[in-house]
DNA sequence: ACCTGAACACCGTTCAAGT
DNA sequence: ACCTGAACACCGTTCAAGT
């Protein structure tokens, strides 16, 4: 009964726990992530995953927000940015639905991203190549740059959306929409004759059309509104 | 020392426990929100409230979404939704600055907001509002329908965004806001020429002056943009 | 049916102490 | 400087048992 030394010489038993670094602690943030899900990503999950206790992680991250704005920054290197040659505005509705998709699979990534937004190398990547696709529409600079904000949030907001309905709780979420659906489906004509009029429009429409309809009002919005003064 | 006996005849010594009622523990939630915001506003705390245990609450709601989405229903009911007769144009933009003026006394609510939308009778009275509005702008019905959606996530999510920065705690949410503004403030022009150019407009405008143009870009979109069919 | 105590399985963050 | 154990002050939700 030699076998299984616990003080080995050699490295290759366990990764050797490495050393703790900013990357180390991102990159256990992203694997927790894709297997399980946000609410996973917890310090005290990490550390247990990274072998130490969850004060050490405080030298290295400021609290649990900065933590998942990394995540998404590093998420981010996903979404294609490479210069193109077709239509911008085909460009552009590209690019953010990429942005969109990939945010959809981690939802409440998105509910994150709304509040600490990220300010990695990957986000800024991202913010010009829409500059450029805007310029490239022949939208004026100065409205330009406000729109991107106004593209960016609205493309973080549609997937934020969807948190509790995809992943995580397929029943929870599901049922907040019904009793939404199911209100506008009922309304009396008599005190809420619009919707009453309108339902049928207001529940119509899968959320790639949605999505596709709003960025292209959103962009007709952006390039015909003046900028205040 | 006969004084405050603990098992009193007279109503008065407390409000007597009053019954377990759905609109009691909301009345509550509401109160709890008010005095200390959102992240106060639980299960725990809402049965000390009431003198009873966590557990009694879910009789009458099913979880915390829910509970949070009861409570911004409720004050829904604060948002003025008197017909008007002055320039629809004007009157939707002051009704759904007065929607995001109050979701930003609780940015965290609005957060929950994206998620888990009410379905009461204050949210489907929004609506009914902003479809008439839209209509008496000229808006086609249909798009008026889809155009509801986008505005509301867009006052939503303005309000969300200032969740962290605002109440609770004023370090953390304005720090994560500062690392990008200082990112976008010293891009290269090398790598981000657009950023670089543009930096000044990227971080111009307070937040009124962003919410005023965004919704009139959200409604110029809104009528020039066609449906899919 | 309604209500409850107690338990299960977690959280974020701080701080004094070690190396 | 970096790292840590332990503690503080909480969470949501479920379940068996009571009335």
């Amino acid at each position: 009964m030699t076998g299984r030394p616990t003080t080995p010489r050699g490295r290759r038993e366990r990764p050797a726990k490495p050393a703790l670094t900013r990357e180390g602690i991102v990159a256990a943030a992203v694997a927790v992530l894709r297997a399980e899900g946000l609410d996973k990503v917890t310090m005290r999950r990490l550390a247990q995953e990274l072998d130490t206790g969850p004060a050490s992680l405080y030298v290295y991250v400021r609290n649990t927000a900065e933590l998942h704005a990394a995540v998404l920054d590093e998420l981010l290197g996903t979404v294609g940015t490479e210069p193109s040659d077709g239509d911008p505005r085909e460009e552009l509705e590209r690019v953010l639905m990429a942005y969109t998709t990939m945010l959809m699979e981690h939802p409440s990534l998105a509910r994150s991203a709304l509040t600490a937004r990220p300010s990695g190398p990957h986000y800024l990547n991202l913010i010009e190549t829409l500059l450029g696709l805007l310029d490239a529409c022949g939208v004026a600079p100065a409205r330009a740059a406000w729109g991107v904000d106004l593209l960016l949030q609205f493309a973080t907001a549609t997937a934020a959306e969807h948190a509790g309905r995809d992943t995580s709780s397929p029943a929870e979420g599901g049922e907040e929409w019904d009793a939404l659906a199911h209100a506008l489906r009922t309304a009396s004509d008599r005190t809420h004759p619009h919707i009453a009029a309108q339902a049928g429009s207001l529940l119509s429409g899968g959320p790639g059309q949605r999505m596709s309809w709003g960025l292209r009002a959103l962009i007709n919005g952006i390039e015909r509104t003046a900028l205040p003064d």
